[in-house]
DNA sequence: GGGTTAGTGAAGCACAAACTTCACTAACCC
DNA sequence: GGGTTAGTGAAGTTTGTGCTTCACTAACCC
């Protein structure tokens, strides 16, 4: 897991809460977790159209959520770890940065 | 960190998605991280009214990842880490099944 | 070739949600 | 008390986006 500044950035991590914002498309993402599928496949039980789920798709990739490549006339969906990689290091520093200013503030607040 | 099976599963993290999902929301969010504000404070850089900023922290409140008291006639606004640290155990739970799930399916395909 | 199936792009619709205004309460200050 | 300031609830407006339809391409199968 390779993660620099950049990576941690307010702005890397805008996309996975956009993408994960919405219901149908943390459907989509919990069911790739399942196992690798086709648009058509994910798009079957959530009752929506090859289209509707096409842009969903299109939004979890530019998050680096899910990648998806052409087998014959088939797109094959998966998960990219990637994103998850971010999204847990992103917490991570996150509320570690939050701890240590809590700390600094209570040592303050907290003065002999 | 108390995290039970209840605090990982998916529909506890959906709030959270929700919340961080707007822009306006991170914001907010970022904002609070460097130090505790009232909804005037964070209202003013976002050029929005003290009843929209509300309804802003009603949200980010339900997602745990903000706190708030009244303290006399202003509403003081901090960092909740229990959202955070939620955020933390769901990514990490996740990649990690994704990775076991990955594993397996390599040994398999792998096969010697 | 001809028919079927999976997916894609453009364009439009429709609803959810972000935001506002207005009216009000309550705390502060003189 | 009277004036100002911070915040809240209800109700309306507006904008973003999730989703559809339609037309099309390309792969599969006979």
């Amino acid at each position: 897991m390779a993660l620099d500044v950049q990576t941690l950035s307010p702005s890397a991590v805008e996309g996975i809460f956009v993408a994960l914002g919405d219901s149908t498309r943390r459907s989509i993402f919990f069911s790739l977790m399942e196992r690798e599928q086709s648009i058509k496949e994910l798009a079957a039980p959530l009752g929506i159209t090859l289209t509707g789920l096409g842009q969903h798709i299109r939004v979890l990739e530019a998050a680096q959520l899910v990648s998806s490549r052409k087998v014959g006339r088939e797109r094959r969906c998966a998960i990219d770890p990637a994103g998850l990689e971010r999204l847990e290091a992103f917490a991570q520093l996150q509320r570690s940065l939050w701890r240590s200013r809590f700390d600094a503030l209570r040592r303050i607040v907290e003065a002999p």
